[in-house]
Order: C-alpha cells, then structure tokens, then sequence
RNA sequence: GCGGAAGUGGCGGAAUUGGCAGACGCGCCAGCCUUAGGAGCUGGUGGCCGCAAGGCCGUAGGGGUUCGAGUCCCUUCUUCCGCACCA
C-alpha cells in the first residue's frame, strides 16, 4: 500500500501523456469524429491565477471526455501576448516588453503544463511574434481595400503633462495614473476604424443561429449592444443666422408637438457657427471647451450631472411651426444617431430631468389610452409609454404606433425628414499610440497619400531596442528606422503609420491560426480550417461577453467575404464561466488577495485544485474561494485512492468486461445496490457532461457512489469480483476528465489494460472509453410516495414501482396515518403525479 | 445612466420538467481509534415548541397565480459584471 502521493503520481502520468503525445489532434482524421474545444487564450501577465484554472479545467475536463467518447479532439492554447502591461512594465522597469513577455509565457506554460491540462503544444501560438502578427497585417490590408478600413477624427483620453494619448485603464477618476493631480482632457486625432457596422444586420441575423448554442444573456447583450432602433430624422430649420438645418434623431416622432428645446452634442459640427456673434458667446465657448473636455468613459459620462447651456439661438420645430430654444448638452453623444436630439421633457426622462433643472417647458402630448389621464401639476416624472396624441395639430386623436409612421411619411413627402433604422454600435477604433502592438501596415507618401504596404513587404515588423517613456508622441514616431520609408507605388519617400493595432484584432481570428499554426503563405490553409470549424465548445469569462465575441464574429464575417471559410459564424456553443472571489471580491493583484495555482498544486497536488474548482460551484457562478474547502477533495481523493487500493490485489486478475452486466435475478442484495448506484450515477454524469456541465452535482453523485461503497463494506463478501472490478472502474473513469492523474494511477493499480488517455496522433494504442449505462440497471424495485393533505406532507408509503396510478391513490387515502386525517371530510380531488406523490384535496 | 446577472442553513452549494427545501462538501458537536492528532472511522447538525410522537415557521422584502411555488407573474430592496483605449 503506497497511498496517495499525488506529487509522484501527477510527474509519472505528465510524462507518459508527454512520450505517447496523447493530446496531439490530428487534422483530417477520417476515422472519427472532430471535436473543437477552445478556452479563450490568457494574457500572459505572468502568474496563472484561480480564474485561468478554473477556464482550463472546465475545457480539460471536457476535452478529455470527448477524448474518451472516441472523438478527434483540438484543444490548442496560446498567448495574447500584445498590449499595455509589457509597455507599462518596460516605463517602470525598463524591461524590454518582448523579453518581459516571453519570461511571463514561460512561467505560465510551466503552471499548465503542471495542471496536467491535455493541450496540443505542437500548435501553441504567440500573437507578439511576427509570424503571427503579419497575418493581423495582411486582414487589415484586405479590408482597406475593400474600404472596410478608413480613418476618421476621434477622441482620445489626453495628459496635458505626458503629453501622450491614455488608454481608459490609465485615467483614474478623471485623473492621469501618472499624475494624480492632471486632470485628463479630451482630444481629437485622426485615428484607423473598421467599418463593423456595416455587419450590424449581419450580425444580428446570426444571433438567430446562436440562439441554444449560447447563453442566452450573452446573445441579449450582444443584440442591445447592437442596438437596433427605428426611428426618424427630421430637420430644424435655425432662426435668424444662416447655419444649416439641424437635423435630430428621433425613435418618438409622435411626441414632435412637445418639443422643448434642440439639444446638440458639444462635437456637434454646427455649434460654432451657432455661437459667434451671440452676446456673451465668450462664457458660453467656455462653457462648451469644458464639457469637450470631459472624459472619454461612457459611464462617468453616463452618471454626471446633466449640464448645458442656452446657444442664444432658436430652430423652427417643422410639424408645428413652433421656436424652440436650441441648447448645448452634455448627455447627447456625438457618435450615435446625428449628435443632436429633439428635448420632449414630458416623454423622455432625462429630457425631463434637464427640463426641470433649467425651467423648460412641458408640454404633455400623449396621453395614456387607459387609466387616468397625465396632468402637468400633479407631474413627477416623464410618461414614456406610447398612448394616444394631444395637443399634436392634425395628428390628434392618433394612437402612437401610427402617429409614428404617419408623422415620418409625412416629414418624408414635406422634406424635412425620413425614417430611418441606427445602430448603438459604432465603428471599431483600432488604432493605438503604442510601442506593444502589430504596426499598422501603411505609409504616408507626399504623392499618393496613404498607401497600403505590399503583402509581399508583411511582415512589417515591429523595431525592437526602443526606449519606452511613457510621454509624448507614439513610441514608433521616434524610430527613425521604422519611420522612414519609400512609398510602394512611386518609390519616393514616405513615413510609415506609427500607430500600432488594438489587441482585439489579434484575439479575433486566432483561434484559425490553431489549425495550421506555421503556413507562411496564408493565415491558414482553408481545407483544414474547414475540418476543424466550426468550434464546438468556446469557453470563457463572461466579461468577454461583448467586446472580444462581437469582433471575432465580425471577424468571420469578413473572412468569410473574403472566401477564406464557408460559415459566418465561428462559435457553435459558447459558454460563460464565473469569477474567482476570494473574500466576496474578485481575485486580483490590486487587491492582494491571489491565490497562485502553482502554489496550491504544491500543497496538495492539482488533481485536488482541479476537483475542488470543479466542486465548489456551478462552472457558470462566481466561485468562492475557500482554504477549507479544498481540504475536502483532497481528503475525498484519498479516500477513493485507499479504497481502490484495498481492493486491487483481489481485482487485478479479474477481467474487465462490460458486456457482462449483471443480471438482478441472480445477484445478492449488496450487488444490486452497488451496481444500481453506479448506473445511476453513470447516467446523471454523462446528462452532466452531455447537458448540464454541472460538474459540481457530478462530483457530488461520484462522492454518494464512494459512499455508498463505504457503506457495503465488506465488499470482498458478497460480491463478485467481476462486478466490483465494474463498479470500481466505473468510478475511476468517471474521475478522469476532471482528476485525470489519480484516475490512470487508480487505472493501473486495478490491474486495466492501456491508459485511460491515449491516442492524440498515434490513435487505436489502448485508450479507456467513456462507459455507457444501462437504463434497465438504473430503476429501483420500490419507489416512496410522498402523501399530502391541501400541499401539506402528511406521510409516505414505499409501493412498488409497477404499481398503477389509480391503485396508488387508493393505498394513500386509505393509509393508517392518513384515514384518519381525511376521515368525515369531503375529498375534492386527489392529484397524482406517478412515481412521487399523492396529494388529497379536502374541501 | 444604460445593458446583463444573482440573492436558499454558520459557509460553498443541491433541488434537471411547478411536486419531500437543504443532496454533496466545509465548519461545528459527540463517540471510537491513537503515545499523540490539524490523521482516520462512526453518528448528529435550518429555526422554534415538545420527554416523545409530532406540530409550526423557513429559499432577500411585499403581493399574486395554483391542489401544490425556491422554481411562474407583479413589485421593492441589495450585491456583482459590462459599457467600446485593460485583456
């Protein structure tokens, strides 16, 4: 008897899995099935932490269930190795990021490799790498050609005293990280999109595909994030100056005749020329230099205090003829529907907000169609519902659903305006004024203006030997070898793009690379993408529920105009992992509370980290973290492992036969609970795996099946070895996806043959299969029927199984306990639900 | 502010389809074993009343639907996540 020693166990089983290459996927395998298994690739910021464990277990523990079902299983992993850490680590320290990121991916891979989690290493991927990022270059070139990629004027986060662009992450209450003093202004510069909202329907049909395959809130989000709405422009001609109609954005035409006030955004194009030559136009530029300067974050926008200034001038309301006011406020955003919206104080809350705080009328125009009727004095807060039209001139007496239509047909054949559909979602901004990225490939020639670089000049690689400061102009501005260059169409002198890409697009199409990691002539080889896509299981942070899945799936789109994949969407199943708390907050350095995984594995071994990760929570909810709790599995591991032990010698020569299943005319009373426990326990963790992946439940049911062996002690007595040697097997393969270590110790000890991971490249050598149950094995002779009177729990009978509906409910009310409860008393009805419970009626 | 979730014993959680609330584990209590125990084994453990049999209360608060509600509906509160330059 060695006892558990998972320290030895976990190093012998990594090596064997490492010599037969057991996880290695095999690209067009016509003998079995493929099965995609992906976890989103981590950051490597240096330590591997609870919530990428916890990521990794979920995806090892269904890759190698799969594994055991006889699929061709791809379970690749790589690094996100670009962006801001390595940069603001070279600031502080001076370390160059490429050599700061390489350690970081060292000492993770170390942690994984540790964990056991059955990657195929052949095809990890580093996007830092240009083998990698040239590919970022070429899609980028292939969308400026197609005018997917342009450049446009947008707002930064800007420190006055760095003279540099921040990223969000670095403004911090408003203030620079570096200078908590600075506030941060907001700046315009010319920056690089990509055109994702012309994908906007795109992207909404294919939610349609989702729809079962992922969360159900991931798809809501993404569908609001989208943010289609319906609604109409209609132009205010301005009084008195010469300054083009405004136009505003409306998703409630029908609420015209109760327009207050034009509100613009402070960006809107024609406030300058609105405000020259007003009296006092000097505080009221001010004013407006103010407000552009507020942060960029939509919610500290979002939650400010709604401020705004009268322009001094008016604009004609077109449907009623009215003059209204046109104000400056600071809630109407640039970016979406026109910059400017029409103020309905009675029928939009934060117009009525504002109403009030700066003493704008309100004019009730809609009316609720039942229920009392809205009254200015005894006003609160806005009426929002649709209803039926006041005060509205000749649309009167509409309901609002036609007014709508109406009102915009209307503005149509009069000019001033026209239905129309706006997106929320804007175009992505890719560019970033930042050393640690894929430079973006174009040049700036004085003849031709902007040019896209050659595919044949990819990669443009990214100088190394660059001191970063953190300050001034982009870090590539000052590389002069990077800088100058000639232009590819006429050869003369040019200056290349210094901006470097968002991250994102690295994490958007990575999961292709996978398939065919080292092609130098395309970012994959189609025909083998096309094996392996689309993935069957996504897994991951539920943060990355918008932004990372939106863009990928933009991403596919394109790739797929480009003839590079035949789907359009490239996630089949996707699903949303928890957090790691520790203390009710999330894991984090800033708050000093992490766990290190290669610690804990230390301590009592990773197939116990794995277990308890596994067990503490529903994969899909935040995790509590607790000390204790992992004591639990590590003493559930050694219980099984001496159990099994106590019973090897006597099974090891005992063949394993799973098609001699027991017959329960001939077996004894401890038998046939054991093997009833197992099928029962084998059905609801394959509905775990298969359904549900709740794999705590799983865990709980294998521990009742320990149990359950505990408590028929003695088990060489009464028990024939040959079922026993099933039972136990059972138990050992149901452990292993999730404690794959212990389990092929357990494997071997009990004298089976082959391990229970093999296979990868060198398929057919001995691999253990995932094992079926048998209904028939599962069902119970005797059930027990809960008996209640009006919902109440009054008793409970044990009656056979076979046992007819009308039969049972003669046996509850006649039941010694219950007769005399019911006895005198009128039976309503009595409701049956077969095989649970007997519920009586009494009037 | 907008969008998305969640709220069940001392704690993590279970209840898969509207049908015994608290599976499984942690912690705690008692006993056994041991030279010893931060090891192992056995039993107990939501609250209140009761010697007991048993009864009553109980799934964030309030209301509703139903023979029956943790689960469905309405409403209030609290907490967490995302909000486009962190990844």
């Amino acid at each position: 008897m060695a006892g558990y020693d998972p320290q030895r166990i976990e190093a012998k089983w990594q090596r064997i899995w490492e010599e037969r290459d057991a996880f290695g996927a095999v690209d067009q395998d016509p003998a079995r099935q493929k099965y995609y298994a992906l976890e989103m690739l981590p950051y490597p910021s240096g330590t591997l932490h609870m919530g990428h464990m916890r990521n990794y277990t979920i995806g090892d523990a269904v890759a190698r269930y799969k594994r055991m079902c006889g699929y061709n299983v791809l379970h690749p992993i790589g690094w996100d190795a670009f962006g801001l850490p390595a940069e603001n680590a070279a600031i502080k320290r001076g370390v160059p990021p490429r050599e700061w990121t390489n350690a970081n991916i060292a000492q993770m891979k170390t942690v994984c490799k540790r964990f056991g989690f059955s990657y195929d290493w052949q095809r990890e991927i580093s996007t830092c790498e240009p083998e990698y990022y040239r590919w970022n270059q070429w899609f980028f070139l292939r969308m400026l050609e197609r005018d997917l990629a342009y450049r446009k004027l947008s707002r930064v986060n800007w420190c006055p005293q760095c003279q540099t662009v921040l990223a969000n992450e670095q403004v911090i209450d408003g203030f620079c990280w570096q200078h908590d003093t600075t506030p941060v202004e907001s700046k315009e510069i010319e920056q690089w999109f990509l055109r994702i909202t012309q994908y906007a329907d795109a992207l909404l049909e294919g939610i349609q595909e989702l729809a079962g395959g992922w969360p159900e809130r991931v798809l809501i989000m993404q569908q609001n994030w989208i943010g289609k709405s319906r609604g109409a422009r209609v132009e205010f001609a301005v009084a008195d100056v010469s300054v083009p109609p405004l136009e505003v954005f409306t998703t409630r035409i029908d609420t015209i005749y109760g327009v207050s006030a034009v509100l613009l955004s402070p960006a809107h194009p024609s406030v300058p020329q609105l405000l020259a030559g007003v009296p006092g136009s000097g505080s009221l530029q001010k004013q407006l230099q103010a407000m552009q300067q507020r942060s960029v974050k939509m919610e500290e926008l979002a939650t400010a205090e709604k401020v705004g200034f009268f322009t001094g001038r008016f604009a004609r309301n077109p449907f009623s003829g009215e003059r209204v006011p046109i104000w400056v406020a600071n809630f109407v955003l640039a970016e979406y529907g026109t910059g400017a919206v029409m103020a309905v104080p009675a029928h939009d809350q934060r117009d009525y907000e504002f109403a009030t705080k700066y003493g704008l009328p309100v004019k009730i125009v809609i009316q609720p169609s039942s229920g009392a009727p809205l009254r200015k004095d005894r006003m609160t807060e806005a009426y929002v519902e649709y209803g039926r039209l006041v005060d509205s001139g000749p649309y009167t007496g509409l309901a609002s659903d036609q007014a709508v239509e109406r009102m915009a047909a209307d503005a149509a054949a009069k000019g001033f305006g026209r239905a129309e559909t706006t997106y929320r979602l804007k175009d992505w901004g890719i560019s970033r004024q930042r050393y640690w990225g894929t430079p973006i490939p174009v040049v700036y020639c004085r003849d031709h203006g902007v040019v896209g670089v050659g595919d044949d000049q990819l990669p443009v690689r990214l100088p190394e030997n660059v001191t970063l400061t953190g300050q001034g102009k982009s870090p590539l501005a000052n590389v002069k070898e990077f800088l100058q260059t000639t232009c590819p169409n006429c050869g003369g002198p040019a200056e290349r793009e210094t901006d470097t890409m968002d991250t994102f697009i690295d994490s958007s199409w990575y999961f292709y690379r996978y398939t065919d990691p080292r092609n130098d002539r395309a970012p994959f080889d189609k025909a083998t993408a096309a094996y392996w896509f689309q993935i069957d299981q996504y897994i991951g942070g539920v943060e990355h529920a918008i932004l990372h899945l939106i863009y990928a799936r933009f991403f596919c789109k394109v790739m797929n105009e480009l003839g590079l994949v035949d789907h359009r969407e490239p996630i089949q199943r996707l699903f949303s992992q928890g957090m790691v708390l520790k203390d009710g907050v999330k894991m984090s350095k800033s708050k000093g509370n992490i766990v290190g995984a290669i610690e804990m594995a230390d301590k009592y071994g990773c197939d116990t980290g794995r277990m308890y990760t596994l067990f503490a929570a529903p994969p899909e909810k935040d995790l509590e973290w607790s000390e204790q709790g992992i004591e639990g599995s590590s003493r559930f591991l050694n219980r099984v492992f001496r159990l099994v032990e106590r019973h090897a010698e006597r099974l090891r020569p005992v063949a394993l036969d799973w098609s001699s299943q027991t017959d329960f005319a001939r077996a004894t009373a401890k038998e046939k609970i054991l093997v009833r426990k197992t099928h029962q326990t084998l059905k609801r963790v394959t509905n775990d795996f298969e359904a549900r992946w709740h794999f705590n439940t799983s865990i709980a049911l294998i521990m009742e099946l320990v149990n359950e062996l505990t408590a028929q002690e003695p088990l060489d007595r009464e028990v024939a070895p040959a079922v026993l040697k099933r039972v136990l097997s059972a138990l050992v393969l149901m452990l292993s996806p999730m404690t794959p270590h212990i389990a092929e110790e357990m494997w071997e000890i009990l004298g089976n043959p082959g391990t229970i991971s093999a296979g990868g490249r060198t398929p057919g050598s001995g691999m253990a299969v995932w094992p079926p149950y048998r209904e028939d094995l599962t069902q119970e002779e005797q059930v027990e029927i809960i008996i209640q009177i009006n919902g109440r729990v009054r008793g409970k009978i044990l009656v056979d199984s076979s046992l007819g509906e009308d039969e049972t409910k003669d046996l509850a009310v006649s039941d010694s306990r219950i007769a005399p409860l019911v006895g005198g008393k009128q039976i309503t009805k009595v409701i049956s639900v077969p095989k649970k419970l007997v519920n009586i009626v009494l009037k």
